[in-house]
RNA sequence: GUCCCCAUCGUCUAGCCGGCCCAGGACAACGGCCUUUCACGCCGUCGACGGGGGUUCAAAUCCCCCUGGGGACGCCA
């Protein structure tokens, strides 16, 4: 069986987090099975629908590697396609005119409600037998609404929830088709129905927020006498305090996650282990989860989103870029106007100290800024720039103004001797020795900064730190 | 309010067609090792079957109720 899939985003905002699971599922499903991968923009919407959002979506989607098959499809390009359609359900007599006002269908949705219903369209308009000619626009404020049933019960087996039921009581006669200035536009459920079936899509995968929607679809596609795709809702992604992911939660779009200077191969590994699992395996490259994803395995339950934990995967995937390419990758979160030699230099110094791109380029400024003195961090500077310290720099200036070779295992040796020499131990030299050169207590090994740095820049900031006043 | 969905360590999860589970892995936390710092790495510790009823020789695993959480109820998608 050809499996067809699709990730259906509306362009109200940038990709986030959950959208771009959804989209990664709905893929690696595809290409689990040798099938296709389509992307469609739910841009009926005209008021909130926005091109940048489209173009955002599309960055993000390939940021992440999430390329899909065949031509991208827009449902503002498909009008004609939705009102065959409705005009069929028209035909058939599965859809009716209705005249009511939305004020009229708001009042019936309180009555509903007052009464302990769920609040829904009474159906006013379903026998009235209200006509439009063919061809011609409805008087204006008139919709074409769904005839639902007059009882049973919609039955589904999906992917990860299992058996879902619906009895029809619990739906109304939705709309399928409105009017804005006389143009007609398709309603969400509508337009999602003709476009699945017309673009052949096998497997619907989305977010359980629109597993409410399924049953009606269902209906729709029973209406229409078209066979039914398989359903599959996976559930949401809750913030790290299991409520809604919100603003409040920190970053939400995946953009903002790429600004972070987070790697997508993290991203994705992260976002596939939030309702999948392969055993105790918690790493998995994009062709491993192709193999690996067949649709099963999948948790029905909500799960909270941990930005630890996709620290820790983004710096297992620091540490295993090539570092030439890292060095080229971290560029636009370093000091501007570092070199790339001395960029490729620093990067394994410090990478293993980073869990993304920003915190590797920022942990770098020290080395990376030409001046004789780093930025001294005071709390470091005032510990071991003292008399003391300031002493054994002057000590170490005259021992390394004298030695020729300044690669990091001559300087390692050189310093022994000299501690040896002094009969000194290495925490009386080590700590101002370090905030000399990087103005903060932690960091790489000393001999290879010194290395990094050069014999003149070395020599220069342990002047530098001879004349800080604590 | 009505309906739907969900429920194993703080978090992600394995296990769930019953016994191999006094519940396994990962992140976090804590301790140690490695290390002349900080990290990385390695080793270890802490830590969960929401509650109550059943069914059964046996239940995390099956059934029911409760509780808790989430979602949906648009001429939005």
């Amino acid at each position: 069986m050809t499996v067809v899939t699709r990730f259906a985003p509306s362009p109200t905002g940038h990709l986030h987090i959950g959208g771009a699971r959804t989209a990664l599922f709905c893929r690696l499903l595809a290409r689990h099975y040798g099938g296709r991968f389509h992307l469609r923009i739910e841009d009926t919407d005209r008021e909130r629908s926005k091109q940048e959002y489209t173009d955002s979506i599309l960055a993000s989607m390939r940021w992440l590697g999430l390329d899909w098959d065949g031509e991208l499809v827009y449902q503002s390009t498909r009008g004609t396609v939705y009102n065959a359609y409705v005009d069929r359900l028209l035909a058939s007599g599965h859809a009716y005119w209705c005249s009511c006002p939305p004020e009229e269908v708001e009042r019936m949705r309180e009555e509903a409600r007052a009464k302990g219903a769920k609040p829904r369209y009474n159906g006013h308009c379903r026998d009235r037998g209200l006509s439009v000619p063919e061809g011609s626009a409805p008087p204006p404020g008139w919709v074409v609404r769904f005839r639902l049933p007059a009882f049973g019960k919609v039955v589904f087996d999906d992917m990860v929830k299992g058996v879902v039921a619906t009895d029809v009581a619990e739906l109304d006669d939705m709309v399928l088709r409105r009017y804005t200035a006389g143009v007609p536009m398709p309603v969400y459920n509508m337009a999602v129905v003709a476009d699945d079936h017309e673009m052949g899509i096998t497997h619907v995968v989305r977010g359980d927020d629109h597993i409410a929607n399924t049953p009606r679809q269902i209906l729709l596609y029973e209406a229409l006498g078209l066979p039914l795709p398989r359903f599959g809702h996976v559930p949401m992604i809750l913030g790290p305090d299991r409520q809604k992911l919100s603003k409040r939660h920190g970053a939400r779009a995946v953009i903002e996650y790429e600004q972070d200077g987070l790697l997508p191969q993290a991203l994705v590994n992260y976002l596939v282990r939030l309702g999948w699992s392969h055993g105790d395996q918690e790493i998995f490259s994009m062709a491993e989860l192709e193999r690996l994803f067949d649709g099963a395995n999948l948790n029905p339950a909500a799960a909270a989103f941990d930005p630890e934990k996709l620290a820790w995967l983004n710096g297992h995937y620091l540490r295993e870029t090539p570092l030439d390419d890292l060095a080229r990758m971290v560029a636009p979160f370093a000091e501007p106007g570092a070199s790339p030699e001395r960029l490729r230099a620093l990067v394994p110094l410090y990478r293993e100290r980073a869990t993304n791109l920003a915190d590797l380029g920022k942990s770098m400024t020290p080395l990376l800024r030409p001046a004789a003195a780093p930025p001294y961090d005071p709390t470091a500077a005032a510990k071991a720039l003292t008399e003391e310290g300031k002493a054994r720099l002057a000590e170490l200036r005259s021992m390394f103004a004298d030695l020729a070779d300044f690669s990091a295992p001559a300087l390692e040796k050189a310093l022994h001797e000299h501690l040896e020499a002094k009969g000194l131990a290495f925490k009386k030299i080590g700590p101002p020795l370090r905030v000399a050169l990087s103005g903060v207590s932690g960091g790489p090994a000393l001999p290879q900064i010194m290395e990094v740095l050069g014999k003149e820049a070395t020599l220069a900031r342990l002047d530098s730190a001879m004349l800080y006043i604590v």
